[in-house]
DNA sequence: GCACATCTGCACAACCTCTTCACGGTTCGC
DNA sequence: GCGAACCGTGAAGAGGTTGTGCAGATGTGC
């Protein structure tokens, strides 16, 4: 995202090429379009980084904009309001609107918030980049950051416990874990007492998340079976 | 910004003279330009803080300077009008003016709207700083620059603490968030008293926004869901 | 100063989880 | 095939965590 693109969508000629050159002097590849089906044309051929939307279009208006754009593909919308519409403010956001400003408003105020929005699309990013915080073992998702659980896409209820060892075996599928290895990361560091408590909550994950996708390894402990078995005959 | 610049472009000489000399008693650096082209030469070589622009002007008019002089560098723009024309003054505001006066003017309330302009961009650069605006998590929109906050289109009230609360879960949808890190995000750095005070405003939020938008994850915290449970209908 | 809204902390009840034990079935080495 | 070690299972008590209502403290605007 060397040169992010822009596109303004306003149908005043003045007002659209006036914040076109602005954010062209920022550095920004900025397109233009002055109706809505002409805003949404743009978008399906090549969507640009951020939109700079005004509401009153001719065409389908603002709105209508918004949610066609974004059924493509989620991209940031800066919209511009007439009046100090409330509504108008409301509504706008309701549809997916990330940001808004009021006519008249400054051009500065302008170039800040794009700015603003692209930031966030780059932290947004970043972070769902370099935070492996989800697992995928075969058709099993471990979300740890929102310590949620899916198997087969149906949601799967863990208790705490049962959620710290899953994450545990699915941080590394196909390797055996020993009960004491499981102990010392789930339960930190309790002197070797039962290690009849992790079968018991093996036993209830198995019951969860179907017993297949556990494998005992005798005499050693537990591991998380990388793919379900073979192609499942469905 | 020990001495405010200010660039006075005026093709009268006796009104330029009289504002420039006005402003020079109130304490800023004032220089004058009496046509289009010299005004924005003078930008071009050294930036002033804030311009008292004619919009009648020989060389070219107001607008095309608002325009040249914006493209380079931001600077606010105090408009003078002749007329109580809506269409220049909305123009005006398009291409990059900040405010206007419409002729005759009071040197009282020029000073005073230049005084507010310079207040009003150091605002603004401030805010510009800051972090994005609006989350919008499912049909739930929270407005942190207008502290507003819609669930499913409708309005919601929500108490200061509520909307922090809210306003940190949102900028983290999905993820479990525990007790401590709302402490420390929305009560500063509270000695480790009642976590307990969390459930009680989480309680109050549920009430509001709808308990289901707010997962508790034993043992650990809270959560904003992502996603509201039915699949939307486009 | 007063009325009002809001925040905080507590106590209680309800709920969820963890752990442990004993028993029976299974696997491994010989 | 046999013994020993290992693992699966079920249940139940103990302990911890959360939801809720309420009262006092705090802050705010008129």
């Amino acid at each position: 995202m060397s040169v992010p693109r822009v596109l303004v969508v306003e149908d005043d000629p003045v007002i659209n090429d006036s914040v076109a050159r602005r954010l062209r002097a920022e550095g920004y590849d900025v397109r233009q379009a002055f109706d809505g089906p002409e805003a949404v044309a743009t978008c399906a051929d090549d969507p640009p980084e951020v939109i700079v939307l005004d509401l009153m279009l001719p065409g389908y208006d603002g709105f209508e904009v918004c949610r066609r754009v974004q059924a493509v593909r989620p991209v940031p919308v800066l919209m511009l309001t007439a009046r100090d519409d409330e509504n108008d403010i409301l509504t706008g956001l309701a549809v997916g609107a990330d940001d808004y400003l009021t006519k008249p408003f400054g051009m500065r105020e302008l170039v800040a918030r794009v700015a603003a929005l692209l930031r966030r699309v780059e932290r947004a990013s970043e972070l769902a980049a370099q935070a492996p915080v989800v697992h995928s073992v075969g058709d099993l998702v471990v979300d740890t950051g929102g310590r949620r659980c899916t198997a087969a896409g149906e949601l799967v209820h863990l208790t705490p416990t049962e959620f710290d060892l899953l994450a545990c075996l699915a941080a590394a599928p196909g390797q055996v874990l020993t009960r004491e290895r499981l102990l010392a990361e789930v339960w930190d560091w309790p002197g070797a007492s039962g290690t009849r408590t992790v079968d018991s909550h093996v036993k209830a994950l198995r019951a969860k998340i179907g017993a297949e996708r556990v494998r005992t390894v005798h005499g050693v402990g537990y591991a998380l079976e990388p793919a379900p078995p073979g192609p499942v005959p469905s």
